[in-house]
DNA sequence: CTCTGACATTCCAGTAGTGACATGTCGAAG
DNA sequence: CTTCGACATGTCACTACTGGAATGTCAGAG
């Protein structure tokens, strides 16, 4: 049920259309909460119905702009404050450490450095997100920001982590690679 | 489609029934790949139904366990090595944050502080699990440790982003009560 | 004038996940 | 001998999200 404050929240700071908030999407919100086109229209359609937004005015080429009404203020306040967060529990990069067992150990290592690595490019992505806004000053991307350097220290925890369990899987098998191990 | 490797994994370890493997998913990949016991259930008979897991025997109270089949063996290293795993790209938690224009400062900080706090909370779960595991050696825990690692790394990075997050909160709107509770 | 590309919306089939319910077996304690 | 809790599986309706296709409008470039 997020995606339907995502767009609350986003037609807060003023009246826009599907396709505008599709694009507001594209270099903001679409960092922490993605949603496709097809989903975006249909949320709209069913918060219109729900009386939390209106549609104030049609334009060209079959355009509706939508504006929040007051219930859908409320509502947006309501789960700003009162809805704690569900916290993160699906990471699919963690599932497969799990399962090194399955595979060699250089197998293992290539994995975590590719891990690494996307991190970096992550890094590099969010850097350029990071320029793109630097000049802005609305609400939006002063908050953004606080969620941007999120990312970034989400970045480095990743590289961090690789680099120390590539170290504990070496470690647990010595004849992968060039590291001896004390032989007690 | 991950919880059908996942389920794959677990079986890989040995054979196991329905019933054995909801247990063993909750103290070890619950953590990173929840999933309900309907779902397992489902799941397991699709794999069933592909060949990659087959029906080993039938024990009492309709019991069946389940045996990974080598084309499961196959499916599960290919997965491991070839798929690259999706990032995860939803923080419910960080998007309200680009809302915080919406609410009062002092909301803000909060919420950022009951964000410290369920990160506090996370980390002493992650410690139990930690102590529970500390004696297992197979290689499922082995591996699993540096899963947890991982969370532990990651509960610190949320702690101590809050904390500099209400930094910033506070440094753009002073007025702001900066230091709520401490009569000192 | 025509074509292209940005603007703009709607619908649909499919997959994954949730939560609740229904059903039944078996061993052990009282 | 009954009841309770662990064992054990299956089904259903619902929601969220994905990816793709279909449809059409309008402004400006050539």
């Amino acid at each position: 049920m997020s995606l339907r404050h995502a767009l609350l929240g986003l037609l807060s700071e003023g009246p826009a259309s599907g396709y505008d908030l599709l694009k507001l999407f594209e270099n903001s919100l679409a960092n922490v909460w993605p949603a496709t086109q097809s989903q975006l229209y249909g949320e709209l359609g069913r918060l219109a119905d729900a009386g939390l937004i209106t549609v104030r005015s049609e334009g060209a080429r079959g355009r509706k702009e939508y504006a929040v009404t007051e219930a859908g203020r409320e509502e947006l306040r309501h789960w700003l404050l009162d809805v704690k967060p569900a916290p993160i529990r699906r990471y699919e990069m963690l599932l497969r450490v799990f399962f090194f067992g399955q595979i060699s150990t250089d197998d293992a290592i290539a994995y975590l450095r590719e891990q690494q690595q996307a991190a970096e490019a992550a890094a590099e992505h969010l850097a350029e997100v990071g320029k793109m806004i630097a000049h802005h000053q609305d609400n939006f991307t002063v908050y953004g920001r606080l969620a941007l350097e999120w990312g970034v220290r989400s970045n480095r925890l990743h590289q961090e982590w690789a680099e120390w369990a590539i170290g504990e899987v070496k470690a647990h098998d010595p004849t992968a690679n060039t590291e001896p191990c004390d032989p007690s």
